[in-house]
DNA sequence: CATGAATGAGTCTTCATTCAT
DNA sequence: GATGAATGAAGACTCATTCAT
């Protein structure tokens, strides 16, 4: 008595989705290159071939997972700039949201690094981080510009800000994750949100 | 007319050199693992066998990629740490010029950030890494201490501190270097410094 | 209102013949080692896991095609040698058959080529091949040589005539089914039965 | 004291053509699909990663063959076209030196046999056999319509004889390298000629 | 020294076969 | 019986390292 289609389906919805949370850690901590489809496997719990059900190639396994990253980051912009409140406080719960990712390893940001990390990327995945990218500084700086022009930002050009806010979230991930000898503490969001404060 | 044991000896180091120069390019911007012996090679100029002259294997010369970078930031540090003003200055002139590193896009720091950027790392550059990271950041701690106590530093744990400023530091490498879709200007060195204003 | 091991049983025939039916098409365009299972599977319509409740692997498919083949071929002989007229009439018959069986592109001759065309064919198969051969070619000679008798046929040793005519079908079922860009018409019975003609 | 450009150059050249060599007759007996690239090294003499220092990929030894074999054949219909004697002279020599190809085992006419019998062959070389074979096919007719003009070949549409013929040759050269349980002698090339007897 | 050919271990990928449902 | 997910052995391909010249 064969499951039916629909079983079948979302069998594989759910085996994909442990692959990929599977995946996300052990890419996040090796890099495209250095990761082997063993690790992936193993790290899923399933068989070597098995990955191939899901996914044609280590490639698109790691490509699957930039794209989930960016539209979490935009997403997560994006929530906040439709939210309650003062640009000032929107800026705010967006710093603290996505310092909790890094400082929780969710190893989201980490998959952003891995794939900036490396000019041997797939160059679908190159595009797909441009684009995105793109996107996700143009809505930080207008978010930004509505502080200043509330008087609630510094006056400082708020492409540099934005940017410097993104390296220093992808710095912290970097080393928040990896081989961390020094017992630095996680930076608290205000001492970040210093970098804004007129 | 052959050459005397100096010149050769001039030569080869020259060689050694120009090597890791263009090793350290080539790592910054792939990585250990995707880095080729052959890109290597290439991009020194050299031929493809003469690489094992100069280095036993691949990763030797990533090591000491990795080794040159720590002791150059330590070297940085320590210098402005025995130079004259104000804590509060050695601190500015200290960030002006690892800024400066990042922003001419030496591949120093990006050296460090791909050694941090994967666990596939060989031992004994793992250890290094630490090692020379506590030391460096040790030292970091003192002079904001330093600045603290003169009243020149908010006073905020300097551990975050410094945790902070490393981070942003190799956040910015991560993208000056590699593909940077965004026009985003490089933050000001004062901008940067704003997280430490009292 | 469930079936009676009698339609059970019926049904599992046509299944398999309808397999087999597919698996001949399918093989004899691609061989034995290009062709994959899902190919069988799809081919025939039915699942994939059901070919192996149909038989053991994917060489004893080939290897019933084979031999049904090969049975197919000496029967075609057979009828005709024991059927009525001359000799030449037995091979001008059975020689239309044959080319109908190639113009047709049955396949059936087709999967001879296959199955000649590979070293790497299973030994069972193998020795079914060699077995049947022989036998096939000797009813041929025979053939041949009472024609000879009769003065119907040219005199050239009946198994050089026979190599010949055998080789010659093979090659038209090779240049019949696979891609053929001449519009080169299929010979007649006739034109090839010149090879027999005193 | 390294070679010379020069040297390595021609060494290369003559490794290549000892892999060609070896290649064509594990293809010959084999197929693309069934042929490992082991089997290519062992039967070159040569180790397993080195082939790919000379070709990349295993379906590019083969189009190369199968281009090679597709040129010798132009070639030695086109020398007779153009050397002395009737059409019927010039076929009669072109029968005996492809005959001669097929049971020296030359393996070249196997090629095209290997070529044409999976459909799993990469698109280039299905083009160029398509386009070759074209070609073949043409001045094949003109040589044989050519010698229905002097009364020398009977009067049976040319693309009719030619397309036999070929299709002669290529069943030939099947049975005669691969496994032939029957001891029939190889065709004489005037058996063959019949075929165009007036 | 310098060169690039040669080797083969390590990975990726495919796919025949098995198996739980 | 029927289905397609799961397994893992086999084979293609890459590339660090060695070596003859």
């Amino acid at each position: 008595m064969p499951r039916t289609p629909q079983q079948y389906q979302q069998l594989k919805e759910e085996r994909r989705s442990a692959l990929l949370k599977a995946a996300r850690e052990v890419f996040a901590r090796r890099g495209l290159a250095a990761t082997k489809m063993t690790d992936l496997a193993a790290a899923a719990g399933i068989s070597y071939g098995l990955v191939y059900h899901y996914f044609p190639d280590k490639e698109s396994v790691f490509a699957t997972l930039v794209e989930e990253a960016i539209q979490d980051g935009i997403r997560l912009l994006t929530a906040e700039r439709q939210g309650p409140g003062t640009p000032w406080e929107q800026l705010q719960r967006f710093c603290a949201q996505i310092l909790e990712h890094v400082r929780e390893e969710t190893s989201i940001p980490l998959i952003l690094v891995q794939a900036r990390a490396s000019e041997s990327i797939p160059a679908p995945v190159q595009r797909a981080l441009e684009r995105y990218t793109t996107q996700f500084f143009q809505q930080l700086v207008e978010l930004i510009e509505a502080g200043q022009s509330a008087g609630q930002i510094v006056k400082i050009p708020a492409a540099e800000l934005a940017r410097l806010l993104l390296s220093t979230v992808q710095g912290l991930a970097l080393t928040q994750v990896l081989p961390r000898p020094d017992d630095a503490p996680f930076p608290a969001t205000d001492t970040v949100l210093r970098l804004f404060r007129p």
